[in-house]
Formats: C-alpha cells, structure tokens, sequence
DNA sequence: TGAAATGTTGGGGCG
DNA sequence: ACGCCCCAACATTTC
C-alpha cells in the first residue's frame, strides 16, 4: 500500500479536491500544512486569524473520519523531504498555485522531490485560457468569452469522503498557533458551502442591483473562502450553470451571470498574474510606469486611518481595520480616492490592503489595484475619476453605511450626510459635530485635484512615448 | 465598474 | 393655428 502526503496550502477543504481524491484512491493519506515563514510574516493578522481557525475546523473534519492534520513549521523542502522520510511516503500531492512565489518554490521542490500538481484552484488553469495564438488574454472581455467557451467542469457531485485512512501513531501532530476567526467569517468548508447555497437562493436574485450598495448585504461574503479553497470555484461555477439552466426570473438570471462573472474576474486576474507576474512590481501599462506620485506621508495617513473628510473613504477604510473586509464598491472608491484625488501611489494601497483583507490575495488585490488606478490590464481609463461625493450618495443614499463606520457623524441629517463639510454652523452645532474638531475638514477638494492628476497621468503618458 | 460639459429633441406654455 | 422659447430628458462628447 501506497503512503501519500496531501499537502495543504490555499485549499482547506474535503470537497471537490482533485489531489485528495487521487491521494485516497491510491492509498494512506497523510494531510500536511506547512507553516512557512516567508509566507506568514506577510500574512495579515486577520488573514492569519482565518486560516489558523480554518485548519482547526479542518483538523477537527479529519479526526471525524479518522484521520489528523500534521502541521510543520518550517521551509515546505526541509520540511517535506523530512515528512518523507519519517511516513516513507511515495508520492506528495498538492494543487497548482499561481502566484510567482509559490510557483518558484513548487518547481524548485520537483526538481528533488516526487511533488505530482493538480488543477483545483481555479476552474480552468491559465494556461488554458489563451488566445489561438497562444498569447494569453489582457482584455476582460474577451477573456470571459474564451472561458465560457471551454468544455463544462462537473466535480463529482459526491458529499465529502467519509473515511479515511489512519495517520501512523508515531507522526507527530505538530501545533497550530492560537487563533480566532474574525467576526461574520467562521472558517470551514461546511460554512462556505452553506453561504453559497443561501446565496443562490436567496440575495443573487438581486445580485446585479444590490452587489453594488454600501449600506445592504448584497454581495455573496465568500471572498475569503475561495481565498484559502475553503470552497472550490468548480462547484461555484458548477452550481450557478445548473440554477442557470432552470426556469428564472430575468432578475435571477442577471444575478448568476453577474456572479458567474465576478468568479471570471478572479481566474483573469489569476490569470495575469501567471502570465505577467512583473504587475506585483510595476503597472501593467508602460505608459503609467512613471506617474510622478505625490510623497505626502500625512494624507496617506490620513487615508490609512478613515480621516480623510469624506465620510464614505473614511467609513471604509475604518471597516477594513475594524473587520478585515471592505464592500467591492467601497474598495474602488477609496483605491480612486488614494491614486487620483490624492495622487498617491497605488502600490501603498495595495500593501495596506494585504495588511488588513482576510480575503487578501496578490492576484485579485493587484489586479483590482491596477484597474482603479488606471495603469493595468483592461483599466479604467485614467480620466474615469471617482467624485466620492456622488458615489457616497449612489450608493448610500440614507448614509446608513456612514453612520455605522464613522459615528461622529451619527446625528448628521441625510442631507449633508455625505459632504458634512458644507453644513451650516448652526447645524453642525445640534447634531454635535464640528468640522476640522471633532470630524477632519476634507484634506482635498475633490473638484480642485482633478486637474491635478490628469496633469500627471498625461505627463507619464507623453514621456513613455518619447 | 465615471463625471461633467455639451448637444439634441420634443412637449407644452404663451403671446 | 402658429412660432417662439423654455427646459427636462436623453444622447454624445470630452477629460
């Protein structure tokens, strides 16, 4: 009999794993997480917080069904070729990772050892998802369209394995660092499962109108799950085709494919990130390498801490701290705000986002980063210029987000709510705040920096031409 | 997955 | 009945 170490990474489920089911038809299964320094010491303490919780549920899971999770601290080569020896094991599983670091490190491992990748995290791998020619993709659009077009995934519809092979006595456990999982993400597969099913029947029949609105729950809430494949995109996608496939309301139908969409996103930007992994180190678009970006340490500041004047930025960005996660759309408005009102470098925002998202991912986070700022692959072009004021009332219209994230402006009347800089004296008076005392004046006047950074952009523009 | 300025159209009030 | 003007609503252009 075969002994098979299952080497657990971003994919902390049972569920819909093709190296697990390969590893438990062939054999003894021997599950692995490998605590790597590299990795943890970026990780963001709320991201730490949720995977750690996430491999109790998962060791919890296993034990059910009689077997353990054997966790080692450590460099994953060290580490694996010591787990080699002492379960003489034949063979290391594991799904591909796209990232540059974790590719780097799993070719380098199969240099030596007998490591056998599996497509798990994504639905498609990208370098599938390629023009005729080969190249890959850069726009969305066409991107999505290939992808739709390539033959229909069906994981095995089966629940979760039931048994599973003991673990020898003698392997020793090894321990998992304390932890707590932030507030409204209890981890585990069987809660992302759960949350995707009420989602598909329930709140995607007004996904595509309410994903979009600060002060509801209408978004699906599963980013951090697919961040650490504590739910698989296969069954994502799998799932939303078949409900697509019964009779719908157009709403419910625009729904799915809203949300069909979104996981599209993820895989592009997995995708980009495979295909171009410089976009961690520069902007996509060579033409925006060379913004000159303001150097102004108290207004970065002043965004990092929600104390930016514009109730909307502020509100989100004390989400982020307060909960490590942030509304889609309020992620575009503080990115607009940090790259285009105060013409700061998009790269601060992006490491201060990989400090505080649970979902925190390099692919998505850059790739969201580099649309907002106008610099990356299929970009918003760069005169498209978030007005905070007008995306605050858009997509707040009671100021109900506001009041919840910045209670200064608690008793602030719907009027002013989004712009409370412009509330008479009087007023500010009875509903207890004072402008530039007890809530920021705006550090910018969103109508007099416009200028300002389209100035720069062109200027980066003209210079990449010469 | 912008916002604002500018252009066009057409209904209705009014002399 | 007619021409004129106003302006809201929508479309187009520009950054």
């Amino acid at each position: 009999m075969t002994t098979i170490l299952w080497w657990i990474r971003r994919d902390l489920r049972l569920h819909d794993h093709p190296a697990l089911d390969y590893a438990l038809q062939r054999g003894r299964v021997i599950p692995v997480f490998i605590l790597d320094e590299v990795l943890l010491k970026n990780e963001a303490s709320f991201r730490k917080n949720f995977l750690f919780s996430g491999l109790r549920v998962l060791d919890t899971e296993l034990r059910k069904r009689g077997s353990r999770l054997i966790v080692r601290r450590g460099d994953p080569q060290v580490e694996l070729v010591h787990l080699l020896r002492e379960t003489s094991a034949d063979e290391i599983v594991a799904l591909e990772d796209y990232t540059p670091y974790a590719r780097l490190r799993d070719e380098r491992i199969r240099k030596t050892l007998p490591l056998r990748l599996f497509v798990g995290n994504t639905v498609y791998p990208p370098s599938m998802v390629v023009k005729s020619d080969g190249t890959p993709y850069t726009v969305f659009t066409p991107f999505s369209k290939a992808w739709k077009a390539l033959p229909v995934v069906s994981p095995p519809v089966s629940s979760l394995p039931e048994r599973f092979p003991a673990v020898p006595d003698e392997i020793l456990s090894g321990s998992l660092p304390e932890a707590v999982s932030p507030e409204g993400f209890p981890p585990g597969e069987m809660e992302a499962i759960n949350r995707m099913e009420k989602f598909l029947s329930g709140s995607v029949g007004q996904y595509a109108e309410l994903r979009n609105r600060l002060d509801q729950d209408g978004t699906s809430m599963l980013s951090p799950y697919f961040r650490f494949g504590m739910l698989s995109p296969r069954v994502a996608v799998s799932r939303v085709w078949k409900i697509m496939q019964e009779p719908l309301l157009p709403e419910e139908k625009k729904g799915c494919e809203t949300w069909l969409n979104e996981l599209i996103w993820r895989e592009f930007y997995i995708s980009i990130l495979y295909h171009f992994p410089h976009v961690l180190k520069m902007a996509f678009n060579p033409a925006h390498r060379d913004i000159e970006w303001r150097h102004a340490p108290k207004d970065l500041d002043a965004w990092k801490e929600g104390l930016t004047g514009y109730p909307v930025v502020d509100a989100a960005m004390r989400q982020l701290r307060t909960s490590g996660w942030m509304h889609n759309r309020a992620r575009m408005i503080v990115a607009s705000f940090l790259s285009k009102d105060l013409l700061i470098n998009w790269q601060e925002g992006e490491r201060w986002f990989m400090q505080w998202l649970i979902d925190g991912d390099p692919a998505s986070n850059n790739g969201g980063w580099q649309w907002t700022a106008g610099v990356g692959t299929d970009a918003a072009p760069y005169f498209r210029i978030f007005n905070p004021v007008l995306q605050s009332a858009r997509f707040d219209p009671h100021g109900h987000f506001i009041r919840k994230w910045v209670p200064e402006l608690r008793n602030v009347p719907e009027e002013y709510i989004h712009s409370p800089w412009t509330m008479p004296l009087s007023l500010q008076f009875s509903s207890g705040v004072q402008i530039g005392k007890n809530y920021p004046a705006p550090i910018v006047m969103h109508h007099e920096v416009k200028s300002r950074v389209l100035e720069a952009y062109r200027k980066a523009q003209k210079l990449s031409l010469s």
